[in-house]
DNA sequence: ATATAATTGTGACCAAAGTCACAGTACGGT
DNA sequence: ACCGTACTGTGACTTTGGTCACAATTATAT
């Protein structure tokens, strides 16, 4: 599917022809980094195909994800940093195949300006990141762990679009900044429980869950 | 202090003569309740004297310290709640005795586009709220109570600018989002650990902490 | 095919945090 | 001065989650 085809229904034609003119396109393999904690961010990505995965990285190197980023969306982080030009605070992987725009910062201020459509195009992405964020917050604040496992494993099947999750109880401890074991016994209680299957690198959700 | 006199050097004049027009000042006192989750976004508050409390509030009715709002910044939940008429996520209480520019939220696209002032200020605050919800994040996800409780307290004496911190021990476990006991023992080791003084209603951190 | 590495399962133990119960203390109002 | 209420301190116990140790299983590479 074409830039104009895609986007005509929520940018206006100029701003897609700006887009068309600005704008590379990127192609990326599951599992690579989009953009490091630290990082300069150096351009906004608007995604075409794929996910990528936001994760917040501690001093330590402890993990936890954020939340995802879909097809046709693309990151807040990267609006605000790249405004005045701050490094990075979050991690940005592709979680599986990721093809995406590339659009060069230094068009961010003017298109504010000059188009309502990506007006409200960034409004609607910040929102939504708050929103994401303020999840995480109430899962980490107020859920207890086997909450959060059903939460993240729903929200998994959701961002892939499939009830077979293909990951390791090990990823899934450090996604969560909880640990292997932990996240082990969880499941193997959710599995005695009739809410999912267990495989090796493989967890199939089962619709009681 | 006016209106002009005080944001001179970030608000271009025309942007100042726009929010003289339309801004009403509100005073409230301490411990009022600005805006209650869930309500909707009718003003951006830009505050002239004065603290507000940022809250997260749980179904069960548990709560969560976000961050503060100081002089001279607003909240950037209510832009972009505002540009689409959405109810608030959070509640924002009144810690101290406030006064603040009432700006009505139909004015934020336009200015958005008309103001680059106004436009930097937004994305500043917007990636200011980002930061300290991260923040939070990172204490929730990352760090143990004890060392959360030092954060929390030397946040809550960063914004009212004193090392005498008037509250009573329920009030902090509250928001923490923990219990009054496990925070009652906590101080009392930190007073053994002469990091601070307990009181009745108040605490004094002492230059060690 | 076999060795090696990665993954999963589990028991035992520990540490952190929440809950319960209750006592003692300080404060505010009459 | 006295009473009722709010606040603080603490011991005992429970639950949750993290750590350690080690066994069993499955996948991968040579």
């Amino acid at each position: 599917m074409n830039i104009a085809e895609r986007f005509k229904n929520i940018f206006e034609p100029e701003l897609i022809q700006a887009i068309e003119s600005m704008a590379e396109i990127s192609i990326v393999k599951e599992g690579d980094v989009i953009l490091e904690a630290g990082q300069t961010v150096r351009i906004i990505p608007i995604l075409l195909k794929g996910i990528l995965k936001i994760t917040r990285i501690d001093d330590s190197g402890k993990e936890l994800l954020l939340y995802y980023v879909h097809t046709n969306e693309s990151c807040a982080m990267t609006f605000t940093c790249c405004m005045q030009q701050y490094p990075s605070e979050i991690r940005a992987v592709a979680e599986t195949d990721v093809e995406f725009l590339a659009i060069p910062i230094g068009v961010m201020d003017e298109w504010l300006s000059r188009f309502p459509t990506w007006k409200s195009f960034v409004m609607r992405t910040i929102r939504n990141r708050f929103d994401e964020l303020l999840n995480a917050i109430d899962q980490l604040a107020f859920q207890k762990l086997d909450e959060r496992l059903v939460n993240y494993l729903k929200e998994k099947a959701r961002a892939t679009g499939s009830p077979l999750i293909n990951i390791s109880h090990e990823e899934i401890a450090t996604e969560m900044a909880s640990s292997r074991e932990v996240i082990s016994r969880l499941l193997k209680k959710l599995e005695n429980d009739k809410k999912l299957l267990l495989y090796r690198n493989q967890i199939r959700l089962l619709k009681e869950l």
